[in-house]
DNA sequence: CAACTGTACTATCACAAACAGTACAGTTAG
DNA sequence: CTAACTGTACTGTTTGTGATAGTACAGTTG
């Protein structure tokens, strides 16, 4: 399922960006599976087409998905380099918020706890 | 040293806000300690003074620092709630970032790795 | 042909950040 | 006391970006 926070300091268009990519890196959205048109897309969520059209622009320039005009917007086969891409990104920020973290005072130990903690959850896609 | 970056997305009074705020939580302005005065600090920065103004209001209001109309303003001294607040704050986005990383695959025993190497140095404030 | 699709425009609105300028009261060194 | 600082509070204006609105055109499909 797509969606917006229109509640979100971030704008409705990276919302969009993350959210396809992610779902797409994670296998949630098949390779080759038909994404919503632009304009259904914009009428489901009540947002512009424009809006739409800006983030699936910027996915096919990130190689998450292909486009075929007159047909529509579909999940890339091969988003193996995306996935790896995205994981180093998601790295390189873990290691600026652990740095972050250190410099507030965190401790060794409660990260270690967290950690497992998180890595215990059999859960997934709980942002917060 | 206070400073700022132009080519930061991020506005320039929330990185003031953010950067004097770390400085005094991590003991680099130490308590009752003179800040430049709004004219001055935006002089050396070659911003608007209302934006100095803006960051200054906002920490004082965060209890990161006072202010004596007609003598400046000044590092709080006891920010030690201040500290156990961003510490906090800290943890919870490192919370946020390490459900992230596992969600785009990373595994435990990276994240263990990349753990030891960040508390493994010396040198602090090592942001990127 | 009709109804979809992506794509490309132009124009406008809304909002926040930043800038510009002025003003006034408190503080301090001379 | 005076001059030069200080914080603080305004009122505007400018600027950039996100989002909207509307139109247009070519390709696709039933």
């Amino acid at each position: 399922m797509i969606t917006v926070d229109m509640r979100d300091r971030k704008p409705i268009y990276e919302q969009l960006i993350e959210n396809i990519r992610t779902q797409a890196v994670q296998g949630y959205l098949k390779p080759d599976e038909h994404l919503p048109s632009v304009r259904q897309l914009a009428a489901e969520l009540a947002i512009n087409p424009n809006t739409i059209q800006k983030a699936y622009a910027e996915l096919e320039r990130q190689g998450v998905i292909y486009s075929l005009p007159g047909r529509g917007n579909f999940i890339s086969p091969d988003i193996g380099a995306v996935a790896k891409q995205e994981l180093e990104r998601q790295m390189r920020l873990l290691a600026s918020q652990l740095q972050q973290a250190r410099n507030a005072g965190a401790v060794k130990a409660e990260i270690c706890a967290l950690l497992d903690a998180v890595f215990a959850t059999t859960e997934e896609r709980k942002d917060g």
